[in-house]
DNA sequence: CAGTGAGCGAGCTTCCGCTTGACTT
């Protein structure tokens, strides 16, 4: 018997297909994509290492021909696709009918070089009919589409793997930047800056009850007065705080508020209009991901994955059809199904008289699938489901069913009904005076129709039914009524409101940028590069979000625009439509043709000169303009600057809660520093601060102090006496003179040693930096440098050549490198000892070999302090690529803070006995992350360190415990 | 973000879209 392989994209779907298939049919999946450019150098085959365009997985020069791997993970399900397509006799590919599913097909195709005839095949439900005619009427692959998506891949490609770079330079090692990530991310900044500038303004109104000749009251507000409209929210512009220039308002102050509530209360009040409207609304159309999202979000609290994952599940369980969609579409299956059950439970008056057909787009809609609704040909409706769905699942379905079943409900109906009304009040004296206008508004629901079964935004429609009735009286022009009570009511003007997860995927779809599969991802990247977190529902961003995004916005503008997906999305329809090409696309895209195009690449390099990585770090704050504060993002953080005063802005403060009263009351805070009394010999103040590099004390409030003195390793910071700081402000100590020179014991960055003119010596314990002898010194300064058996980095082993030097296998700091004297390569991945050879050895340092950094080129204080010492190199590096590359591999060098121990880690097992060296706060903080591998970002907060601080202390104390290990 | 001498070589970070496990506690 023939074997058809039909390969589809999810799993849950193959199963689903292959019973409306059977015999003759073998359906598996490909999950998702199989192949993708290579994500790092780990992933780019041998032959390709060391090509200038591997790290971007796109040669450039060669018309931007992708590379593809195989992504690791999907191995070993690609060579059982292999083996199950040579085993069959006919393939089809029946992935989705969008780009990407295309593209995935033609992968398919290229990696498993079937034998056999391959079809391709499309349906956008998952219902035996469908199926049935797709298979029916097959097509071949449309390599225009898959163009397209080559083209879409390549961009994003380029722009985020060209464009993060140049904020690892400018701002902060790790950023990334992307076509979508950097757009939402402009949405928050642009939104939190609004709020930053934002100006309250308040205003006041009166709340009125009226009350009618047979005594039934209701509410109405005042609108006017002397036939002046009353100032309301909108009336105030949002920067100033005052009236908008053109609003012909009038506002009313506290005091006037309450003595027109005064003379009002007890007035008569005639109706001048009343006016009634008939009103109908239709339901929403069924969920598709965005609003599944967002409804998930306002109804159940859930964050998009959480909304999404129990999506997966219920899909996954065949409770609903596919979760990742951006169409409103329903099958005929779907509509038929939703019907029934609507005058089955709620009566054929509820049911929409036509099918209702939801075929609105969504911006750049691909239109794949189905709307998201519960699967099959019959609901099952959530209470038969109680019992064998999860709670998270259940709710979820539950609304989904309500939503779907809504949908194909009658139009709710209702009469709006608006009342003015008029009179007069009585001035201070009694008098007659101001006229005044009010208005009452009142809506009823006569016939609720889907608002029966859904309610957006609610959780419980019947309660919110009642909500969306305000009932009003029967009132008549001319019927006169009572101001029984006046309430005077206060007001003020609130800035707009930040995003939340869900508000933001809206405004991502409604931008069209985004697709269904990665809003929740896309979250989740913002939040975890640090652009910003949540507090409760919304999203804050963080100033390193506001230095990105300006960045961004000021040297890349075209980048971040908000239209450039939708232009995107122009020209690859062009091309999917054999319109436009891909590799003309690129070329414009990335180096510009004839001047025109994005030109990135040759933006980026101009960019690069331009881009002044202090102004970018520097974050304008309209608050505090004038004040000579300045807000800055540092490597350790977010902090304020005012000439010489810093201070760190706290964690967790929103960028719009930053005003001049809270900035000036953090500057002048005495940050966590602990004074210990006063040195009695010179009459300054001893204070006991945590600093960058560890625990210190300072002597004398001048900024800098007199003195300064690290804490040793066996102090702690918080039970420091004064008696003991003084004794560590002692130092350096002169410990005598020896052959003309004076010799000192200092405590410094490497721990204790001794100095004599330009020779030095380590000491072995701190405590020997009080009671070293000279004669211990002379004899320490007798013995050579580095003691015995700490000769530096003795060779793992020697390769000997003819006619070359001989090449040294050494273990250095970052690993086994390579080094012939002139060029060094570290070993990678898979490459040791064991496995290297002469010849293999050669190879890798002709290969990748690169000559020593000479630190000649080097910028300000370094090059001053090293001074000629180190020798110049003779030429400039070789390569162009080189060349291109050491700018930042400088900066990232000079910038590392740490110097790691040269000699190799000690496992933790071995560290752990030298606990004792550490302050209590750093063994808390060890414990925790190494003993208990918990994380830092948790840890942190609870030993009431900010987190970046932490990883300092970690870093710190690592290397104590190491120190103590090798016994120094 | 204080201030201190040595040895001693980087390589990686990053995009957007498709889709699920595989691990452990």
């Amino acid at each position: 018997m023939s074997k058809t392989l039909v390969i589809v994209e999810s799993p849950a779907k193959a199963r689903t297909i292959e019973k409306y298939l059977g015999k003759g049919y073998m359906v598996e999946s490909s999950i998702g994509h199989i192949r993708d450019l290579p994500k790092s150098a780990a992933d780019i085959p041998e032959k390709y290492k060391g090509l200038a365009w591997a790290r971007l997985g796109l040669d450039i020069e060669n018309d931007f021909q992708p590379l593809y791997v195989v992504s690791p993970e999907k191995r070993q399900h690609v060579a059982k696709l292999r083996k199950m397509a040579a085993e069959a006799d006919e393939i089809i590919l029946a992935t989705d009918d969008d780009r990407e599913g295309e593209s995935i097909a033609w992968h398919l195709f290229q990696e498993l070089k079937p034998k056999v005839p391959v079809k391709r095949m499309v349906f956008h439900e998952i219902t035996k009919e469908a199926i049935q005619a797709a298979i029916a009427s097959p097509r071949q692959i449309d390599t225009n589409l898959v163009e397209a998506q080559e083209a879409r891949r390549a961009l994003d490609r380029l722009y985020g793997y060209e464009v993060s770079p140049v904020l690892w330079k400018k701002v902060a090692p790790k950023l990334s930047a992307g076509r979508v990530q950097s757009v939402a991310t402009r949405m928050l900044v642009e939104r939190e800056r609004e709020r930053m500038r934002f100006v309250s303004a308040p205003w006041w109104d009166l709340l009125v009850t009226g009350r009618t000749a047979d005594a039934t009251t209701f509410p109405a507000r005042l609108t006017d007065i002397a036939g002046q409209k009353l100032a309301l929210g909108k009336d105030f512009d949002p920067l100033t705080g005052k009236l908008k220039p053109d609003a012909k308002v009038r506002i009313l102050s506290e005091a006037e508020a309450r003595a027109l509530a005064d003379g009002l209360t007890g007035e008569s009040l005639t109706v001048t209009s009343a006016e009634e409207k008939p009103f109908t609304q239709k339901p929403y159309p069924p969920f598709i991901t965005s609003t599944l999202q967002q409804e998930g979000s306002r109804k159940l609290g859930f964050a998009a994955t959480r909304t999404m994952r129990a999506a997966q599940r219920l899909y996954e369980g065949g409770y609903i059809t596919y979760m990742r969609t951006d169409s409103t579409n329903l099958s005929v299956e779907a509509v038929t199904a939703a019907r029934t059950q609507v005058s089955g439970m709620y009566g054929p008056s509820y049911l929409s008289p036509q099918p209702r057909v939801y075929s609105k787009k969504a911006k750049n809609a691909q239109e794949a699938h189905e709307a998201i609704r519960p699967a099959g040909s019959s609901f099952r409706t959530p209470d038969s489901l109680k019992a064998e769905l999860g709670g998270d699942e259940w709710r979820l379905y539950d609304l989904i069913w309500k939503r779907t079943v809504a949908c194909q409900m009658a139009d709710a109906r209702g009469r709006s009904l608006r009342v003015r009304l008029g009179g007069k009040a009585l001035d201070s004296s009694g008098g007659a005076g101001e006229e005044v206008g009010l208005s009452a508004s009142g809506r009823t629901i006569d016939f609720p129709g889907f608002l029966r079964a859904y309610v957006e935004g609610s959780d419980d429609p019947s309660a919110a039914l009642g909500d969306r009735e305000t009932p009003l009286p029967p009132l008549k022009q001319g019927e006169r009524v009572t101001a029984e009570t006046v309430k005077p009511e206060g007001h003020e003007t609130q800035p707009p409101a930040r995003y939340t997860e869900a508000s933001l995927v809206q405004s991502m779809e409604g931008a069209g940028i985004g697709r269904p599969s990665t809003y929740a991802s896309i979250l989740g990247t913002i939040q975890d590069r640090g652009y910003a977190t949540k507090k409760g529902q919304a999203l804050v961003p963080s100033w390193t979000a506001f230095a990105t995004s300006a960045l961004l916005e000021h040297h890349f503008g075209n980048l971040v625009d908000y239209d450039f997906t939708a232009k995107m999305e122009e020209d690859l329809d062009d091309i999917a439509g054999g319109r436009a090409k891909r590799v003309p696309y690129l070329q414009r895209f990335y180096l510009g043709v004839n001047g025109e195009g994005m030109a990135l690449r040759p933006l980026i390099d101009r960019q690069m000169g331009e881009i002044d990585a202090r102004s970018i770090a520097t974050i304008g704050v309209p608050k505090l303009e004038g004040s000579g504060i300045e807000v800055r993002v540092g490597r350790y953080g977010p902090y304020m600057q005012r000439g010489e005063d810093k201070a760190n802005l706290p964690e967790g403060l929103a960028p719009d809660e930053l005003n001049l009263e809270l900035a000036e009351e953090i500057m002048s805070r005495p940050s966590g520093d602990r004074p210990l009394g006063v040195d009695e010999a010179s009459g300054h103040p001893v204070v006991a601060r945590a600093g960058r590099y560890g625990p210190y004390v300072t002597l004398g409030a001048e900024n800098p102090p007199i003195r300064t003195a690290s804490l040793f390793p066996t102090d702690d910071l918080d039970t420091l006496s004064l008696e003991r700081a003084l004794k560590l402000l002692s130092l350096p100590r002169l410990v005598g003179t020896s052959e003309g020179e004076e010799v000192w014991a200092l405590n410094g960055k490497y721990g204790p040693y001794l100095k004599r003119a330009n020779d030095s010596r380590s000491l072995t314990t701190h405590e020997e930096l009080f009671t070293v002898t000279l004669a211990e010194a002379e004899a320490l300064f007798l013995q050579p440098r580095f003691g015995k058996g700490r000769t530096p980095t003795p060779p793992l082993s020697t390769y000997k050549y003819e006619g070359r030097a001989d090449i040294i296998l050494k273990s250095g700091r970052f690993g086994p490198y390579l080094t012939d004297g002139e060029r060094n390569a570290t070993l990678r991945k898979g490459e040791s000892e064991d496995n290297l050879t002469a010849e293999r050895a050669l190879k890798i340092l002709e290969e990748r070999g690169k000559e020593p950094k000479a630190k000649v080129g080097k910028p300000k204080k370094a090059a001053a302090k090293t001074g000629a010492a180190k020798k110049a190199p003779a030429k400039k590096a070789p390569a162009r690529k080189a060349a291109a590359k050491s700018p930042a591999i400088k900066t990232a060098a000079k910038k590392a803070p740490v110097k790691a121990p040269a000699k190799p880690a000690f496992t933790w097992a071995q560290l752990k006995p030298h606990l004792g060296v550490l302050s209590a706060q750093e063994q808390q903080l060890v414990t925790a992350t190494r003993d208990q591998g918990r994380k830092m970002d948790d840890v942190a907060p609870e030993l009431g360190l900010d987190v970046k601080k932490a990883k300092g202390m970690a870093l710190q104390a690592s290397k104590k415990l190491n120190q103590a290990a090798r016994g120094e």
